[in-house]
Parts: C-alpha cells; structure tokens; sequence
DNA sequence: TTGCGAACTTACTTAGTAGTAAGTATATTT
DNA sequence: AAATATACTTACTACTAAGTAAGTTCGCAA
C-alpha cells in the first residue's frame, strides 16, 4: 500500500476527531502533508470516498483487535480494560472516538458512509454486549440490566464523556472510567454502603 | 421582541441539532423563512453571533425550568423524571442535544460560543449534581459513587444515547431511559439477583 | 407632511470548498 | 530504447459560504 494514502487516512481521521467531519478539508490534509489538494483526490476521488475509507480502517483496526485478544485468551475482565484503553488514549489526545464525532453529522454524510459509519457502531455494540454476557456467565461481572441495554449504557457513557471533557476541566477521566468498571465487580456485598 | 428573530433562533438550533453547526448555513435559514440572506445578518450579524445566541436562549430556558421546578416544589425524583423528558423528546424528534451537537464541534467555535457552551455545560452538571446530592440525603435516590461522578455518567448517557439511536434502530429508548432511572432507585433489596 | 427608525432587499465581494483535466517526472517493465 | 504505470503537480472550474454597503418600504411620531 501507498504511504502517502495511510498517511492521509490517518490525518484525516485525526482531523475528523479534533474538528470535526464538516469543518475539515481537503486542504488542511494537503498542506500538513506538504503535498497538492489534486494529490488528495488522486487517491480519494471524493470526501465522501475519504470518510468511509476512515470508517472502514476503523472497523478493521477493531476487529483486529477483538480478534487478538481472543486469540491470546483475554478473560471478558482483561478485555473489557483494554477496550475502555482506548478511550483514555483518546482522551489523552483531545479526541473524540469516531462513531462519537461522525455521529452528530449523519444527516450530513453519503449514504455509503452512513452505511459504514451504521455497521461500526452495531459492532462495536454486539462485541461489548457479547463480552458482558459472557463475562456474566463466568461471574467476572455483575449487573442487572439485559446485557445489550448496560452494553450501550457504558458505550454512551464513554463516547459522550470524551465530548464532556473537551468541554469541562475539572472532569477526571481516569475516575469516570474506573467507576464504570467498578459498577460491573461482583461481590458487591449487598450494595450497601457503609455510614462515612 | 421581533418575531423573525426569534424563529431564526429556533430553526438555527433546529438545524444545529439535526445537521451540526458547521453544515448548516444562513441560506438554509432564509430559504426556509422566506427572507433574503441578509436578513438574518440583519439580525445575527455573523455566525458566531447566531451560534452563541442560541446557546445563550437554552441556557436561559434551563434555568427558568429548573426555576419553575423548585418554586413548585418537586421532589428530586419527579426533577429528574422532567430532566429525562427533554431527552425522549429530542428523540421523538431525531435530534441531539445542544451539547451533544455543539460539543463535538467545540474546536471549531468563536472564544465566546466555546464559552457561553462550557457554561451551558457546567450548569446542568451542577444542578444534576445537586439534584442527585440532595435527592440521596432524602432516600429519593441510591448509589455509592460521588453526586458529581454519577451526574457525568448519566448526562454521558443521555448525550450519547441519542447520538447512538440515530445510528442503530433497533435501540429502545424508552426503556434506555428508565434504566437509568432504575439504577437510582432505593430498597434494592441487597441487589442481589433473582435466579430464574 | 415630513422625518425617522425598524425591517428588510438588492446586489455585491471575498474567500474557501470539492472536484477535474491535462501535463510531468520517475521508475518499471517489455 | 520504447512503452507503460505510478504518483503526483499545474492550473483551472463551478459552487457555496459568510459577510457587507447601499438602497427600499412602511409604520409612526413630531
């Protein structure tokens, strides 16, 4: 494969994370890659084109990482942190994660990137919803809700959260996320708290 | 007030909230007003004007119904319920949330929009907080994270759900919504699961 | 009745956008 | 050596965006 085609793939996911699908340009990715805005197009005819190669790189990228981590015999626990290790690296980077930025501008996408951007977050959200079934079966977690419903919960949570924290400093991140894993820890002893 | 003005506010936060700031345009606003172009500059001399003007009506329009809540005298629990609402009405409706649409977007807004929206969202964050402070004192409410921590989990939730529900159909909103209104509720008897 | 301000329209500029057609340099194959 | 493919650049088109300056209409107050 072309380096200069993953390196626009890569910018231009970057872009989308930091500023959005609608306010980047073909322009912002050929300058940074000190390169003509006819280059960009050479390799993707289309914005359109653009996006849904990035979501398709995403989805891949992530199936990659399911996959690894089956194969190396994670527990639902291990696999579960590393999946949320994605996020506080996002956060680290002041991005979003990109079903949360392409999100919000569906309306605004082809519907061959709709399509695209649509199959991600289904597969992201079976793979959790898998992970916290099993997990549950193995008394690994502990919740009460159908595993679907806590799977989008969490999956809300952290999405939305990496928009909140762009907006409002004196979130801590790290905490936000450990109390997501703490709600899932069985042995809970009764829910009861102890008087303080 | 001008009757203009303020259906330029609505339809701008309309079309924020469905499209994203950066893909809506005054031309969609006047076309759809049947006015010219310049009579929304008339109004809204520029973009960033619009944009912070619209934020600033919402925040306005929290805090009077907050306001009307307490004068009223509601309980946290039937607060929270009125909060929810405002959450499956924009999903009747297919749309996001002010925040939710602005947020992704933050780095893409004048200083003062950027501001007047990490104002918006530090206000329903504190009264969230509060409410939920206050309504675990009461026993109206029960969970053993801090106020602030479990605020940020539910508004996350929230944002993000209806991002989601745009993307996946077969999400049921209305059940998303009670569980987590569910998971606040007190006497959960241990939380100990029933076999089946 | 005249003057004035509010609420626009007309007609425009400027700048940025995606996208394209045609050309060029370089390396590789035939 | 000639032909071809790859990876671009040059130079552009067509369009849309935000924004503006100057003019118009109309109701109301002096």
């Amino acid at each position: 494969m072309s380096i200069t085609r993953e390196k626009i793939i890569e910018l231009g996911e970057s872009l989308i994370r930091s500023k959005g699908y609608n306010a980047f340009s073909y322009q912002d990715i050929s300058s940074e890659l000190g390169i003509k805005n006819a280059a960009v197009h050479y390799y993707f005819p289309t914005k359109e084109n653009l996006g849904t190669s990035i979501v398709r790189t995403n989805i891949q990228r992530f199936e990659e990482m399911t996959g690894n981590m089956n194969s190396r015999g994670f527990d639902e626990w291990h696999q579960l942190e590393t999946f949320i290790k994605i996020y506080t690296k996002s956060h680290r980077e002041q991005k979003l994660c990109i079903v949360g930025s392409l999100g919000p501008d569906i309306n605004t996408l082809s519907e061959t990137t709709q399509a695209e951007l649509r199959k991600m977050s289904e597969i992201i959200l079976k793979w959790l919803t898998d992970t916290l079934s099993n997990g549950r079966e193995k008394a690994l977690f502990s919740f009460k809700e159908e595993p679907q419903l806590k799977a989008l919960l969490i999956i809300s949570s952290l999405i939305a959260s990496l928009q909140l924290a762009r907006l409002i400093n004196k979130i801590e991140y790290k905490s936000f996320c450990m109390a997501i894993m703490e709600d899932l820890r069985p042995q809970k002893r009764g829910d009861v708290e102890l008087d303080k």
